[in-house]
DNA sequence: TTCCTTTTTTGACAATTGTCAAAAGAAAGG
DNA sequence: CCTTTCTTTTGACAATTGTCAAAAAAGGAA
């Protein structure tokens, strides 16, 4: 839980007494690669933090998987849409390596919120630092090319080219599999 | 304020006494068309609520205006990466038409945070929801044609184009303004 | 190792979208 | 009303990316 402490503490230090409610609510999830967290068609009720291992996220459309974001160490993790709007998503998300995972479910999440302020300021400025990213990739999609995205994603994060498929990363892009194995072979 | 009121009751309602700190704070700001509420290189320390009128943020990459929002009638607007990560962001915030807003600080905002936690709570509701937006539009970008933005567009948003000039839709749907003329004409 | 499965690469071609330039149309100001 | 400016449309062509199919390479299991 040591991992998950000092992520939190980057983001904003908490009290030990929220700290402690917190960790007595966390569970301990061990799950097998290839095996999934949240199936399309399901409510996500709970928020994860990934200590160990890698996920991915994805949904499928006319047949074909469409991956749209990796989960790596010290990433939090949950199908964002149903997990807030308490409503059935259309997200798989598909555990890629042996993983450990914290989870918490919404109920207690909330209930938690009630007792400890600096615990939902806490969720709140992960959120905001969570939509910033987003922010930033959706700029990248709508101005960049896929070579400039490849290349981007090479320097921002060269950890997943070396976890993850290539077929996977080029769904993430944006782009098929061939032409991003193209953009690869004519450096 | 009414507008406002009702807005927030709609995310999550907030005690009177909230909502009484909030509105002493909150400053009514009215803007001619065309001005500027943000400039690129300019840290923005103002969290808005348009009241009525039509914004748009855009940056700018190599020589051209890139739109990647409007806001309208009870959207909340602010530069958000600057905003949050108290940066000089690079993002400019056009008024488009005669403008009436109500505008509080980042520090003023902080500090209704601490003494009203119901507050705290329903900006981090309301985030939340931003943030599932967004995560549509990154979909819609990845893997819908332009056609299909642009009609889902249509769908959702028809007063979009009643208000705001077909290069700068094109802008934002990620594709040229030429384009966006070729599909609207050979419906 | 050898076989089998999955992943990656390559080729040929088509579809989508972008760029540049010019014309047509609409809006704003005097 | 006319002139000027801004916006939208159209044409021609190029660049980017997608699709389908097959071959090559890599990885796993027995």
């Amino acid at each position: 839980m040591n991992a998950l402490y000092s992520c939190i503490s980057h983001y904003h230090p908490i009290s030990s007494g929220a700290w402690e409610a917190l960790s007595k609510t966390l569970k301990q999830v061990e799950i097998p690669r290839n095996s999934f967290l949240i199936q399309e068609g399901m409510v996500c009720n709970n928020l994860y933090f990934l200590e160990q291992g890698c996920l991915r996220g994805y949904y499928t459309l006319d047949g074909k998987e469409i991956t749209y974001w990796f989960g790596f160490e010290n990433n939090f993790i949950t199908s964002f849409y149903s997990f807030i709007s308490r409503k059935p998503g259309i997200e798989n998300i598909q555990v890629l390596e042996d993983s450990t995972l914290w989870s918490i479910s919404f109920d207690a999440l909330n209930k938690l919120f009630d007792f400890h302020q600096d615990l939902e300021r806490l969720v709140r400025i992960i959120n905001e630092q969570y939509y910033i990213r987003l922010e930033e990739r959706l700029m990248a999609k709508q101005f960049k090319t896929a070579r400039e995205r490849y290349e981007q994603l090479m320097e921002t994060s060269p950890h997943i080219l070396q976890r993850i498929s290539l077929g996977q990363i080029a769904s993430y892009l944006g782009i098929s599999q061939e032409t991003l194995s193209r953009i690869r072979s004519n450096v």
